[in-house]
RNA sequence: GUGGAAGUAGUUCAAUGGUAGAGCACCAGAUUGUGGAUCUGGCUGUUGCGGGUUCGAGCCCCGUCUUCCACCCCA
């Protein structure tokens, strides 16, 4: 193989708009959160499947709106099928759903890790090539299952070790019985694209274009009443009474979120959660409660988890009813966010704990062997395998992020013992036994 | 997809249309194989890429690619 056309000239490396290659430095930590992920959800009975990249457009398109349809990535293969790559890690999974449910026991808890491609112009921490760690429930429709979901989205965001977030609840079936209540329903897409942008824009301009769209001053106002908190302080219960209100008092979403809003408390995570009832996504597949979150650091990078419940979302592949709820985490652009928060979790970069360095090249066969007893005791360890000045092999493991360096002279090395040292303190622990060396290479 | 800004060495930044520079980093050596000092030398580069105008383009014009921003939408 070659990397040089017929020409002769070199191909210049390069990647797509929106694609990106992860380096070590960034790798080593998104792995390490997938890691984690992966264990906690597994901690609350959760299993992981996985599904095609690519599936039969139409599969994918069945429902999610116009929208969906200009920035999915689609094609004809070499069949001349008119296939696509998946937008999200929902809509698969409902087909998924469809296809097996014979199979599965419900509720059925899963979760799915991995990337997902949108056709939309990239900006930071908005890609085109992105990854998705999706967790939901789905067989029951009660406010218990959307306990559980919020609860895990809390609890990983501690395993993850990010702090300063905030989720920002809100429920589309009761925005819904709102809109109804004032005769609007059937602006309902319109009206929830714009209520969404208050964040954004600010009540006045969002007031302006809900005029427009409903044509009526009056009903334009009372979208705002609804959707804007004049008293920030105001408790999750006490605007869940008002909408509840407005909404011609609404009974059944309103019991449901009360409920879910019982839970959280009981559980004592409830002051992670905010009621904002201009949260209201713009995919259309929602029908209960509804959720983004915001770093309240970096609150313009824009939602890092969002999710809620779809009810029909799988009465697109069958006639069996199949709620669901769940959540997804987006993790590249939480990546991006700690990155631009230099937050530690995307500094921890090592690759080994410790690196025996190459003093002497003829004692590799001892420096094997030692690294092999050292794994056993699990210490991640690594022989450094070039030829080089000492100087040179300091540089190289300072550069991969290595603690520690282990030397081995002739003396040590007929004693079975070895030099220790730190390399960032560059304190030297001689003469060590392995047994001794070894609870201050835990220590890291 | 639409609109705007930017793109120079590995990186941070300079250069009126007139010969591509500086710090840091990197590599080699002085230097002894347990490093951060100093000195010497070196690569720092087809100025994102391709055209055009010009005697001459990093600079002006057109196209294109990428990044960033806004819209749209979203994780």
């Amino acid at each position: 193989m070659s990397n040089k056309t017929k020409e002769g000239s070199i191909i210049e490396p390069r990647v797509l708009k929106g694609f990106r290659d992860f380096l070590p430095a960034m790798e080593i930590p998104k792995k390490a959160i997938i890691g984690k992920l992966e264990t906690h959800f597994s901690s609350y009975g959760f299993v992981p499947i996985d599904t095609p990249v690519l599936e039969y457009t139409e599969v994918l398109l069945g429902k999610g709106g116009g929208e969906t349809d200009k920035q999915i990535f689609h094609f004809k293969d070499n069949g001349e099928r008119d296939v696509a790559l998946r937008f999200d890690l929902t809509v698969p999974f409902a087909r998924f759903l469809a296809q097996h449910q014979s199979e599965l026991a419900l509720p059925f808890k899963r979760f799915h890790i991995d990337k997902v491609w949108r056709g939309e112009n990239p900006q930071k921490g908005r890609y085109r090539e992105f990854t998705q760690c999706d967790f939901d429930i789905v067989g029951v429709d009660n406010a218990e299952a959307d306990f559980e979901i919020l609860s895990m989205m809390d609890s990983s965001f501690a395993v993850m070790g990010i702090e300063d977030y905030q989720f920002c609840i809100a429920h589309r079936g009761l925005f819904n019985a709102f809109l109804a209540h004032l005769d609007i329903a059937d602006k309902s897409i319109e009206i929830l694209r714009t209520v969404d942008k208050l964040r954004k824009i600010g009540k006045d301009e969002v007031a302006l274009q809900l005029a427009r769209i409903t044509g009526s001053t009056d009903k334009a106002n009372r979208i705002l009443s609804y959707i804007h908190k004049e008293d920030e302080s105001e408790s999750f219960l006490d605007t869940l009474d008002r909408l509840s209100a407005l909404a011609g008092h609404e009974e059944v979403h309103t019991k449901r979120m009360r409920t879910i809003y019982a839970y959280l408390k009981a559980a004592g995570i409830a002051g992670h959660f905010v009621f904002d009832p201009s949260i209201t996504r713009g995919l259309d597949y929602y029908t209960g409660i509804v959720y983004e979150t915001f770093l309240t650091r970096l609150p313009h990078f824009g939602s890092v988890c969002s999710g809620g419940r779809y009810n029909d979302l799988a009465s697109l592949y069958t006639k069996e009813k199949l709620p669901g709820v769940g959540s997804s985490i987006g993790l590249d652009r939480l990546l991006a966010a700690l990155e631009e928060l230099d937050s530690p979790i995307v500094q921890s970069t090592s690759s080994a704990d410790a690196a025996i360095l190459n003093t002497d090249a003829a004692s590799f066969a001892y420096y094997d062997q030692l690294a092999r007893n050292l794994r056993k005791a699990g210490v991640r360890v690594c022989v450094y395998l070039a030829d080089k000045k000492l100087a040179a092999q300091y540089k190289w493991a300072e550069n991969n992020a290595i603690p520690y360096a282990i030397l081995v002279s002739k003396e040590e090395e007929e004693q079975n013992r070895f030099t220790l040292k730190n390399l960032v303190s560059r304190e030297n622990h001689p003469n060590l036994t392995l047994q001794e060396a070894l609870p201050i290479l835990q220590r890291n």
